[in-house]
RNA sequence: GCCGGAGUGGCGGAAUUGGUAGACGCAAGGGACUUAAAAUCCCUCGUGGGCAACUGCGUACCGGUUCGAGUCCGGUCUCCGGCACCA
């Protein structure tokens, strides 16, 4: 053994050990009790980050120590590879996408191995590959077959830089999530994935979802964004036409003055004569900046009071939402109210403040938006708001003028996008068949590799003639295939199924055919994910993609389990000087560097004692240095006693053996019981690894202080040091192995079991007792561990100076916690 | 604007059920070893007063409940995160 430790000397040594022996490889021996341990994979950007790091070490420290635990645990890592950087780099460097990614990936492996980390390499995936993304094709043509996949034309949000579409959740503050450009709206025809199709259900789940974050279900929760309402038919003055309009306020339906529909409405082509104008206020749609609208010189009927109102057409009108139309009641709705103030339109005021005596015709200087009574409503005035609704529906839905309905925030996911970098849309274009799935047997359709990436225009894949040209599945006639590409969060919203599938190097993948088929299928033995550990970023998007995706593999008979994820850790950032690291604050740290400075060992440590995992970490050097001591302190600790060491073990079975020990031996074997069980209850409490790992700081601390005065003190150090050596393992196993065998014990401290306390053990002979007067601190007193509550009372009240202080004042009450506190209430 | 979360030493953070506030680490100061430095080890370390024993104050701020509040309740301020024309 050496003298000192030198990181550099053990950590690829075990590495490659581990490796040969294939110790992280899942068994797949299914009488086991299981645990899917899994972390939100890389996108191959070139090298692994802090944030990685941080992310990759906590699903470690689990993974290894449900091993420990006896659990048969599945722990995979693989690769989100499609996406834009690797085109970027095509078009500045005239690398193929390809190549760049692949060799990132290379490079990234290898840190990831560097950091000791245990996954099963067998199972690993790249999103990039033929043998992955033909199964992306596969679920978009079951989904077509099931019309949970369609084409419409729509607005959609589009970034000019990246000459793509965005999904909303990829439009962050108006602005491309990518690249900062404004985006723009814009109307193409595009691929959707009917994520409403299962809206209801995503929402009603979401209270089941007990192991995720509270925050992150209430994001769910409010990104699906239920609403009930109804839907009003107005007639339209003059035509045969009448417009559908939404709303959640049927009881401030007296209130309309004005109907607004949204610019894309098809109605409002059909009646705007100033085609001019309308075109004008189309290209301000979804501006934010200003309400802009325009008279449609028609007038609806409000079906309620037979009142001819104006309808306009207003910019700031979704069409994507409701019916694309709304009832303005400016009285009531802050938005109506500036759009009336705007264009000098009437504001009635039908809902009154309850319990206030309203001012009659006082001038509104805001919407009122709160329930109350209704006024100046006909029939309904009177009624108070909730009871209001609830008639006004009754009455609209009895006279066939609209219905009661469900409106979800929520849209469908649009997943077209103009890119080379991805899973190509298994579409063919037929003159005469029209849209055709590509059949099952053609899968996949593999990326052409002789592209040029110019960097403008749209997708390289129009440029691809063997590409383009396709025959017609149905005819055989001449037909064009699909350019578009899958957006990549297609990719991970399932790579955690393709873990459960994948062993080595073998074919691998989904059969309906083979659906409930035995009990062994590794699908429904491994899923759902036990333990997901990511990024708060991924909150809704990845999340709520993979949630609805897991219901529709399940609706296609392949699974059986609804929801992919039952516990949640959402991490915190890993920030410097009060930032997040990024090359444009220049205060980022080499993942690489620190590895090579202090070991993987010492990375990992700091990255979990910092700070609980779901908190940022602030990065600190100093700190790091502070656990790089520690590991010495440990290595220290070894050294010396090697020799007086050898030979002795300690006698598991005899607890009578503490007869005898020396003080200093008893508090430490003590103490190790006790670290056990705060290191266990740590971990098992929310994976608080700061203070679990503090708990074995303290361990060490007084194991170094221990001079062994004979052969029992002797055992106890080894049984006291062994016992880390298993607890720290799971945080450091490059030390702990090291460590381990050097003491004598044959490799693999990985493979050893959890160690448990011993409650008798870890009990104190003697405990503290405080002693309050009136809630204050007084005094403190040793008295035997377990005392009656009587005793110490009177233990504390015999106490020369708690006597004295108390002098000859009336004692009103004692209150006695047991073995801990005494608090003496006097009077006066 | 709406919905969440958080405010504890010089710093990162502990305090698990209402019961000793500040575990553990970092920084700082002092000491030992050394020709010297690094490394290592030991001591001090919330703050005011006092030579000291001791004592007052202290968990963003104000108030409440309680024998007792960092923890529970009401209000205020600040910071962070999410959503934001969703009718």
């Amino acid at each position: 053994m050496e003298e000192r430790y030198d990181p550099k000397k053990i950590e690829p040594k075990w590495q490659k050990y581990w490796a040969e022996k294939g110790l992280y490889k899942t068994k797949t021996a299914e009488s086991l009790k299981k645990f899917y341990c899994l972390e939100m994979f890389p996108y191959p950007s070139g090298k692994i980050h802090m944030g990685h790091v941080r992310n990759y070490a906590i699903g470690d420290v689990i993974a290894r120590y449900k091993r420990m635990q006896g659990y048969n645990v599945l722990h995979p890592m693989g690769w989100d590879s499609f996406g834009l950087p690797a085109e970027n780099a095509a078009i500045k460097h005239g690398v193929h996408p390809s190549k760049w990614t692949y060799e990132n990936i290379e490079y990234m492996k290898g840190q990831l191995n560097k950091l000791g980390l245990s996954y099963d390499w067998d199972r690993e995936v790249a999103t990039c590959s033929p043998e992955y993304y033909r199964w992306n094709q596969w679920f978009f043509i079951r989904m077509l077959e099931k019309g949970l996949a369609y084409r419409k034309s729509s607005y959609v949000n589009w970034c000019p830089s990246c000459a793509t579409v965005l999904a909303n959740e990829q439009v962050i503050d108006t602005k491309c999530w990518r690249c900062d450009s404004v985006v723009v709206q814009k109307e193409l025809d595009q691929w959707f994935l009917k994520i409403t199709h299962y809206a209801e259900e995503l929402l009603s789940a979401c209270d089941d979802l007990k192991g995720w974050p509270e925050k992150v279900v209430l994001m769910q929760k409010n990104w699906i964004g239920k609403s009930t309402g109804v839907e009003i038919d107005f007639r339209i003055d003059g035509t045969d036409e009448k417009v559908r309009v939404y709303t959640t306020r049927p009881d401030t339906l007296f209130g309309a003055t004005f109907v607004c529909m949204s610019p894309p409405h098809p109605l409002a082509q059909k009646l705007v004569a100033d085609r001019e104008a309308l075109e004008e206020i189309t290209a301000q749609y979804g501006k934010v900046e200003e309400k802009l609208g325009l008279f449609s010189g028609h007038y609806c009927i409000n079906p309620v009071n037979n009142e001819r109102i104006p309808l306009y057409i207003a910019n700031f009108v979704l069409m994507e939402y409701g019916t694309g139309a709304i009832m303005s009641v400016p009285a009531h709705d802050q938005r109506d109210f500036e759009f009336a103030l705007k264009y000098n339109l009437p504001v009635r005021r039908v809902i009154a403040q309850e319990a206030v005596a309203e001012a009659q015709g006082a001038q509104l200087s805001e919407a009122y938006e709160d329930d109350g009574v209704m006024v100046n409503s006909g029939d309904f005035t009177g009624l108070k708001s909730p009871e209001g609704r609830v008639k006004v529906v009754a009455f609209i839905e009895e006279k066939g003028l609209g219905k009661k309905v469900v409106n979800f925030r929520l849209r469908d996911w649009g997943i077209s996008r103009q890119r080379y970098w991805g899973t190509p849309i298994p579409v063919i274009y037929c003159e005469s068949c029209g849209i055709v799935a590509v059949p099952d047997k053609d899968l996949p359709v593999i990326l052409p590799e002789d592209v040029k990436f110019t960097g403008r225009g749209g997708s390289p894949l129009k440029e691809s003639e063997a590409f383009l040209q396709a025959a017609c599945p149905k005819c055989g006639g001449r037909a064009r295939r699909e350019t578009d590409t899958m957006d990549t969060f297609v990719d991970s919203s399932w790579y955690f199924i393709a873990y459960c599938l994948k062993q080595g190097k073998g074919e691998w993948g989904f059969e309906i055919s083979e659906r409930n088929n035995k009990i062994t299928n590794p699908l429904n033995y491994w899923m759902p994910v036990d333990q997901y550990i990511g990024g708060v970023e991924h909150a809704v998007l990845h999340l709520l993609y993979s949630r609805f995706f897991t219901r529709v593999v399940r609706d296609l008979g392949i699974i059986s389990c609804s929801e992919p994820f039952t516990n949640l850790l959402t991490q915190g950032m890993v920030i410097k000087d009060g930032a997040k690291m990024s090359k444009s604050k220049g205060n980022v740290v080499d993942p690489d560097y620190l590895i090579d400075r202090y070991g993987s060992d010492t990375s990992r440590l700091f990255s979990l004692f910092a700070a609980p995992p779901e908190r940022d970490l602030e990065w600190s050097d100093k700190g790091v240095e502070g656990a790089y001591r520690f590991l010495s302190r440990i290595w220290n600790v070894v050294y010396r006693n090697l020799n007086s060491l050898q030979g002795t073990s300690y006698p598991t079975a005899g607890k009578a053996d503490i007869k005898g020990i020396s003080e200093a031996g008893r508090s430490l074997l003590r103490k190790t019981h006790k670290t056990v069980r705060k290191v266990t209850n740590d971990i098992e409490r929310e994976y608080h690894f700061n203070t679990a790992i503090a708990a074995l700081m303290e361990l060490v601390n007084e194991m170094t202080g221990l001079e062994p005065a004979d052969d029992l003190d002797n055992s106890v150090l080894r049984f006291a040091i062994e016992t880390t050596l298993c607890l720290i393992s799971p945080f450091t196993p490059h030390i702990a192995e090291e460590l381990w065998t050097a003491m004598g014990n044959e490799p693999g401290i990985s493979g050893q079991r959890w160690p448990v306390w011993d409650e008798e053990l870890s009990k104190e002979d003697e405990v503290e007792l405080v002693i309050q007067m009136n809630g204050k601190l007084k005094g403190k007193l040793m008295i035997p561990a377990g005392a009656a509550d009587e005793d110490a009372k009177k233990l504390a009240l015999n106490d020369p100076k708690i006597a004295e202080a108390i002098g000859g004042r009336e004692i009103k009450k004692v209150i006695v916690v047991k073995g801990r506190l005494v608090n003496i209430v006097l009077g006066g």
